[in-house]
DNA sequence: AGGGTTATCGGCCAGCTGTATTATGTCAAC
DNA sequence: GTTGACATAATACAGCTGGCCGATAACCCT
């Protein structure tokens, strides 16, 4: 029944297939047979929207910041109008870790894809710029904060970015079970209320 | 000429070849004839000291905790006695980083280790506890802190052992050059220094 | 209606994987 | 000097890997 087919949802549909193989069976059993198995398809299908094994990794991992992406500007956007820069660093530390489903499955992607960024030059340079993006946004969003009087004048913004980029250490600990989602959650708002000031207004 | 031979000499300069196999070429390298080949043996030769590859991974992992272990326990003895806590931390946290070539090696096994731990009922269970103890230790050591009045009371020990545990999260952004290590750094001592009071006596 | 495109399937391949087995060489003890 | 344990090497093997190709079928367009 080969009706004319969607290319990019059939990609994609392969992509979160990848991710539940990924997730629930773990980088080693990322094969393109495992894969197409996962999706219910034949490999032959797959090969058919997926010329290479790379290319499907590449796309599942594009596609996996993408969806990132997505869920923290839906976050963001719950927060209304003109948020407080407080919480919209919290917004994106919680997306970004393993605290649901999703997170779940789009950080465990993460996590196998810049070990293989190390070794694979293509992969390395998305990798990187994709952070050196994150760290230029949360670094000019401490910079705003600290003219709009939230942030204390005398932090240092590289600084501050770095730490709260590093807490996605947390999800590490988080994967592992060495400590419970809440007390993560608590650890990050002990920081966030000393990195910020206690305005009038708030 | 089979003289007599120390299986456990043996067995480490067969696990420091599989980091280097997984350090330059990478975890998908990770073969029971890769790592015999930069041990510079046969894998035949391999098998005798270590009767399954998983065995082999197992040693490897414990042996490059053991060298952590070591290396932080150096560290603190530089420090000299009653060193300050903050000095500890520093260390452990530094040494725990891949900031220079032993640390940077055991650093990616250590990635490579958690990421199978998920799918790994032995491994799991042996990364936890190893990551569980380390908070134990950072926690009471804030705790001591608290009590020699180097740290606020007011401050929340188990909260402030997640949020240094947490930073191990600068593994990543060094790794891939998003950031280089004196910025590392830099954050690093940011953070102790907001943790820390400063007494009379430093 | 027919020709061209697209989709799907199944099997094939060379290469690599971990493991088991066998053969050969080397030492120490009796 | 023979025996037995140990060390090393080489090979065999079944299974899986990614990639490739041909067959078949279903659709679209003219």
């Amino acid at each position: 029944m080969p009706k004319q087919v969607d290319h990019r949802e059939r990609r994609e549909m392969i992509a979160r297939a990848l991710w539940r193989v990924v997730e629930q069976r773990g980088v080693t059993h990322l094969t393109v047979r495992e894969v197409a198995r996962e999706a219910g398809m034949s490999h032959g299908q797959l090969q058919h929207y997926f010329a290479s094994r790379e290319a499907m990794l590449s796309f599942a991992m594009d596609f996996a910041s993408e969806q990132t992406s997505l869920r923290v500007g839906q976050g963001l956007q719950q927060l209304g109008d003109r948020p407080h820069p407080r919480d919209v660093l919290r917004v994106m530390l919680t997306e970004m870790l393993p605290l649901h489903a999703d997170a779940r499955a789009t950080s465990r992607m993460s996590a196998a894809f810049v070990l293989e960024a190390l070794h694979n030059e293509n992969f390395h340079a998305r990798a990187r710029d994709g952070m050196t993006q994150g760290r230029s946004l949360v670094e000019q969003l401490i910079r705003q904060a600290i003219t709009d009087g939230h942030i204390a004048p005398g932090r240092d913004p590289a600084a501050e970015a770095h730490l709260l980029l590093a807490l996605t250490g947390f999800t590490t600990l988080l994967e592992l079970g060495v400590i419970e989602p809440q007390e993560a959650l608590a650890a990050i708002d002990h920081h966030l209320d000393r990195l910020f000031l206690r305005t009038p207004e708030d």
